[in-house]
DNA sequence: CAGAATCCCATTCGATACTG
DNA sequence: CAGTATCGAATGGGATTCTG
């Protein structure tokens, strides 16, 4: 294994583990089960329950999650923590370690999307559609909004987004005080904005809580200034 | 699945597939299966045979190896290919695309570095030690070297790096000929040298079959340029 | 709602042996 | 050397049920 030992285990030179000293062979070590790196995507927005994370991961079971969500618990990658805001509600929160982990979801996205294979109408999550903002935002291309903020509604799902210097930062947070707010209820259907780049209008028809509201411009710039990778492979 | 479908195969809704159209997900579902990212990384610096991943890749089978590397072609991440150089000599080689998931090896290789649980003394292959060249170079760190190139010898393993402006290049290739040539029996002795920072002469009396040729300053300089991650995990 | 406990099947993995 | 073939064992994980 290329984890030291985290208790006294039965000795298991071969098994599942890789035995392998490359910092990647641990990484696939902690991360490489199924569903591990859904979750911690899940997470990289902020704490989340466990129904919220078997609503927004289709096909998970409550098995697995629980599974999963103790496994990266004891490897350090999250924990379990009780939200301040609301009384009693217990949720499960990325470590610091745990959230360094965005730029592996990254690559792995961006790789991805390079790709012919890719389907991009396939349901999208919404933390997974937050998370193409910073992904696929280019400065070069303008987008200097003077500090004008972006609220993002789906579904229940609240995230501010603004840009500084060359980057996009998202976080989960209050929309209702913000420059440009957009309402859509699923991120399949953001991703029509933001990246097949429907009109405002058309777009907005074309769904039932579909929504613009402040500053369209605002939105304009950060769409203009947001670029899906070129697709590069066979 | 997240995967545009590749033949006629039967619907799975449920199944392996993650039906996410997160590229991650589909990142996933190319790569995810235990062992094709370790073939990936093996292969980052050049072909390799199949015999020859067999060795670098302890613990993997034949028919493992057999089944990733047909999958990892299906998908277009490297194909077979018959090398020049010697006659009829079959190997497997990265495609472009392929060749672009270094940074998601990269990534998840810096993030396992940080972690209190990354075991060093595992062995490491050569292709790992190699790749960790360009992974830990701090440009901050000086070694502009003038474009003096060193030759790595890993056991049967020939690598040639060189420094160019804040990277560092390295390929496999012939080491005749370069500033100064290290060799030694493993990836983790030259960890020993390039991470733990033994000095010269110590280091090669510790081992059987381990020198340092030519232009001894140079590689001090490059070693001196690199920075392993700092822990930063509980 | 948040999980623990069972059940059970399909898959996968690894070891060994075999072949052109 | 470059794989196939076969087989046993482990386990991953879906569905269901139960509990506090």
């Amino acid at each position: 294994m290329a984890l030291r030992k985290l208790s006294n285990e039965p000795e298991q030179v071969h098994g599942r583990w890789y035995g392998d000293g490359c910092g990647m062979a641990m990484a696939l070590e902690v991360l490489g089960e199924r569903w591990s790196l859904p979750i911690v995507r899940e997470l990289l927005l902020g704490p989340r329950r466990f129904s919220e994370l078997r609503a927004d991961l289709p096909g998970i079971s409550a098995r697995v999650l629980t599974e999963r969500l103790n496994g990266l618990a004891e490897t350090g990658l999250l924990q379990k923590v009780t939200l301040p805001s609301t009384v009693g509600v217990e949720a499960y929160e990325l470590t610091q370690w745990g959230q360094q982990a965005e730029p592996i979801i990254r690559e792995m996205a961006l790789w991805a999307m390079r790709s012919d294979l890719h389907d991009e109408t396939l349901p999208i999550s919404a933390s997974a559609f937050a998370l193409t903002l910073p992904m696929t935002f280019d400065p070069s291309r303008g987008a200097d909004s003077r500090g004008s903020t972006l609220g993002l509604e789906i579904g229940q799902h609240r995230f501010i987004a603004w840009v500084t210097g060359a980057t996009v930062i998202v976080r989960r947070g209050d929309t209702s005080t913000q420059d440009v707010i957009v309402r859509a209820e699923s991120g399949n259907a953001m991703f029509a904005l933001f990246y097949a780049r429907m009109p405002f209008v058309a777009w907005a028809a074309a769904g039932e809580d579909r929504a613009i509201m402040g500053k369209a411009e605002d939105l304009s710039r950060l769409i203009a200034a947001l670029s899906w990778p070129e697709k590069a492979a066979a």
